[in-house]
DNA sequence: CTGAAAGCGCTAACAT
DNA sequence: ATGTTAGCGCTTTCAG
């Protein structure tokens, strides 16, 4: 009776079907090659003893894990969950394992991860950095960003200075596109709430501007505010203060999927309905998106997973490869957030 | 020049600091002893090198990986993703990584699962199984869930029939709580929707008969909805089946954290308020339910991940332990959902 | 077509 | 206090 443990060895196998493990070697890693009456007499011998290799012994051997390591900020957040969802499935479909690795936004933690994986031989590695825009990777720790020596490349945050393959969305365009919607309903006047540092909020910012002077509205700095990724219903207090500060606000871009939830909680505070009395757009869905009927940019995260997965096998197999980005086409979905201002206040 | 990748072994250590490889061994290990200016060798040679070990090769040595594997249905459900986040956490504290597998609430992808976890010799398995009450194990996978070789316990889920230890929320009593809550407000005819096969919502709907008898308010079979796991938008379905057919209803009572937002679309497209129209009382807190102020059983899934972890350590020491329950309390977060019904209908 | 043997990097029992 | 050596389970030359 086989019980499919590691109490079975190539030996036990090679014991119990009369050959060397040579041979088992060559029938269970289907190479080399064996008369069909011994690879049957093997074949036999493994499924008596329900015999399953080793992968450590394998990976200490070949120099592969089959095991890949995503290391992210945190898997509460849907973006990155939903992310994680598909990596492992595509993961799965070449039997690697997945890795999961919360930096919680924490450059300290995140280097610990990244030393720890590498000392675990993981094959590959799918980075969404903590590193914003400004930060500087001590030389010490720079290794482990830019050595070649396994193959890493990264998803949605892009680390400025390191060249590395990257996985996102047309960040830009599709803010451009988003912030052009609002702009023919007949918004002038569109209050921006999001964590700047990330480099998918500078993109999105970017497309922003580029919509509106396009449009010939000046870009006012103060109604853009920025959201530390720590703070605690960060979404409510920059709503609020966008609103007390900008009351000619009449549209409200939101470029984090985290900070929505609170602007919303404090829209209803102040008996705000949306789109009657502002608009509201907002990037990545969610459940509540849909229960309100927000209009929102939505990623494609099963796509990005894929691809990232993709192409992390591709380096995995040839490691010399040009380094370059995908874009993943993020897609504006209209529902009822959004509609022509009431309040033609003018700007300050 | 450190580079910190693997490149670098034990025996490039040995050489720099001119000692054998044991000594090295002895002074990383921090076991048996060395002399304070070998120690001081070594450790000089150690950071020259950045040397850091193989955990693959201490694996194959020592049967032990330093990883745990969690497996469950969906990382994407807020439940899981909150788990595997305490999990992790806790893991880290003691320098393991957390593998993660989706089932996809299927019994093949569970045993595949099962299978590769154990060839990789992971240390230990948390489980939230997709077995659920009736299924029986075929005979042939037994063992990947009573074999005693790899310490596995299970959370959230029982499988009847498995003596594993159990780390869950007290469903019954606070099930039993929460019904009682309503009863008190004077609800009489309380409907409810949930994934009936889970053990988890078998408990809970013990807890719900229990305070229904308890008050003498006859249990009505037809007012507990049963919805399938993989069904898209269930909670909507099953919301209006039941206010259709008992128009009745004054509560409604939602088992499963997946399935409340879509009651709650359901409502919205009824034009139904809470709690004006319908109370209602979910299991598991979401953003959504503080948004919408809805009343919530609440699991302390952070300790529920810790004590999962800590229990799972102690059976990695010690093997041959008691198995044993421990319930975590759930609790009951009073918001603005529910109030004492309007509607005052017969009982069919 | 098959087997013997070396070795991946580490640990630990044994020897000095 | 330190070094030598066997071996964890597997793969892969190299011989035969």
């Amino acid at each position: 009776m086989g019980n499919g443990n590691q109490r079975y060895t190539i030996d036990d196998v090679a014991k119990l079907a009369g050959v060397s493990k040579a041979t088992v070697g060559r029938v269970i890693g289907n190479y080399g090659s064996v008369s069909e009456k011994t690879r049957k007499k093997v074949m036999e011998a493994v499924s008596e003893l329900d015999y399953v290799p080793n992968t450590i012994a394998q990976g200490l051997r070949n120099h592969s894990t089959k095991t890949i390591a995503v290391v992210l900020g945190s898997i509460k957040n849907n973006y990155c969950n939903a992310l994680v969802y598909a990596i492992e499935k595509e993961a799965m479909k070449r039997d690697y394992n997945v890795l999961i690795c919360n930096t919680h936004e924490n450059l300290d933690k995140e280097i610990k991860h990244l030393q720890t994986i590498r000392s675990r031989q993981v094959d590959g590695i799918l980075l969404i950095s903590v590193y914003t825009v400004g930060k500087v990777i001590p030389d010490k720790y720079r290794y482990l960003y830019d050595s070649p020596d396994i193959p890493m490349i990264f998803v949605d945050r892009n680390i400025i200075g390191i060249k590395k393959d990257l996985i996102e969305s047309n960040n830009e365009q599709a803010s451009y596109e988003a912030t052009k919607y609002l702009i023919s309903l007949g918004h002038r006047n569109i209050g921006v709430i999001g964590t700047v540092a990330y480099s998918t909020v500078q993109e999105r910012l970017k497309g922003y501007r580029r919509a509106l002077q396009e449009a010939g509205i000046p870009v006012e700095s103060s109604m853009i505010v920025d959201a530390e990724y720590s703070e605690n219903r960060a979404g409510q207090r920059l709503a609020a203060k966008l609103l007390d500060e900008h009351p000619e606000t009449t549209a409200l871009y939101v470029l984090n999927n985290t900070l929505c939830g609170t602007v919303l909680l404090e829209l209803k505070r102040r008996g705000l309905k949306t789109p009657d009395d502002v608009s509201l757009l907002t990037w990545d869905d969610d459940e509540i998106n849909e229960l309100f009927d927000i209009t929102t940019v939505v990623q494609k995260v099963d796509e990005i997973g894929k691809k990232a997965v993709n192409r992390l096998f591709e380096l995995m197999e040839n490691p010399q490869s040009q380094v370059y980005t995908q874009k993943v086409d993020a897609q504006l979905v209209i529902r009822k957030s959004c509609s022509v201002p009431k309040k033609h206040a003018e700007r300050k």
